[in-house]
DNA sequence: TATGTTGTTCAGCACGGGTTCAGGGGGAGC
DNA sequence: GCTCCCCCTGAACCCGTGCTGAACAACATA
């Protein structure tokens, strides 16, 4: 389940994008609408985030862009508790749901899984990539039914990278992901912490990828490139 | 078995929350009619508990596009005193049965397992996990069926880890459900009151996830993924 | 008022786990 | 082949987190 967050305050974004991940989906993120339209339009996501003020390009734009090209994803708009047209100009452009800023993540996340229900089942909160099992909500990682014993760290650079299976991830997007702050860059804790896992849940499981990050695959069905 | 309130008091709310949680249910709260509405209308309740009077969307509105959505769960809805109007239209909306403000928890209570009984056998007061049973209305304790002596502190605690078994809960989301006013982040009570647990219940049953907070599970049979 | 029960604070301790470092291996490019 | 650079690995360090026993405070009970 992919999900994709246009939000341009760092602050929220950051929230949203670790909610909706702690619930399971796979997220990417974009901050303005330039960006965001480029990822829904290029990337097939089962449900789309989409906040209407936005730099670059305005969040109605990107929507009408998006139902013109054809894409159907389910949208839910985000809105300032202020400003009535637009959320009327994103519904006539395509929205599905609206929310009005604030709002309760719960409440989000309960609108997300109404509009994700029908078209894909229910959203879990385990990964699957493999034999390997990654239980979000209990922080528990599973190999072939049997319980692996990770460290917190370990679990979410390991929920991170099964959040986004078969592509490469930066080093450098690893820390953002797993720490608030950016620390030393040049340390090199990450692998470690990778050394450390392939040791858990089996070497061929991460890949490196020489100069770029590294990869969670599935071991036996190698997929095509 | 669970269950919705809907109801603008905040403190109320809350209270209300409590309550049908200590009781065995798993509670959603809503403050405003829309988002019960939708609430109601996307997750499969038990059981509703309807103030009928509420800012954005009426109670009685509500209720009608439920039950005209094909909605059937039991409804129980909360009136003012003096609002002896809103009563009979709440009932011919397709109300199961009402409450008037002020109301003693108990009898609200009396009234759900009423409202359930019939509906889905009967309510579960209590939460069994392994060996340990916590018999949520009696607020006690047993461990294969051996009462064991826990303070109010130590049970809610209990309850609420035993609601959401198997999940990593923090340490603030404990405090935010064991107090009523957030109180001293710096303050090893929680530590405290899981340590008491452990020598009571056994060692083994409540995990700690180092950095993330305590999992209740089943020491036995540890699950599958 | 005396007494027991329950909630909170404190200090000390143990250990898990994150970070760092040094050294070795092995692609990739020439 | 050689060299460079990136990556891996084992071990050690050391800080923070969490556990524990006990004392203290708040409260109810008799």
């Amino acid at each position: 389940m992919r999900a994709l967050v246009v939000e341009d305050d760092p602050d929220l974004n950051r929230q949203l994008g670790r909610a909706l991940e702690d619930a399971g989906y796979a997220v990417d993120a974009a901050v303005d609408g330039e960006d965001g339209h480029f990822m829904g339009d290029t990337e097939p996501y089962d449900v789309v985030v989409l906040d209407l003020g936005l730099p670059k390009m305005d969040g109605v734009t990107v929507l009408e862009r998006w139902r013109q090209a054809g894409r159907d994803f389910p949208v839910l708009i985000l809105t300032a508790r202020d400003r009535w047209s637009e959320k009327v100009a994103g519904f006539d452009a395509g929205a599905d749901d609206y929310l009005t800023k604030p709002f309760h993540t719960e409440e989000l996340l309960a609108r997300m899984r109404a509009l994700t229900r029908r078209a894909a089942g229910h959203t879990t909160a385990t990964i699957e990539c493999g034999g390997l099992s990654i239980d979000t909500r209990g922080a528990r990682v599973f190999i072939d039914g049997a319980p692996v014993k990770v460290t917190s760290h370990e679990f979410r650079m390991l929920s991170y990278l099964a959040h986004h299976q078969d592509r490469v991830i930066s080093r450098t997007e690893l820390v953002e992901h797993i720490y608030d702050q950016d620390f030393d860059r040049d340390s090199n804790t990450i692998e470690v912490f990778v050394g450390r896992l392939r040791k858990k849940i089996g070497t061929d499981r991460i890949e490196t990828v020489r100069g770029l990050g590294y990869r969670l695959v599935d071991p036996v069905a190698r997929p095509v490139s």
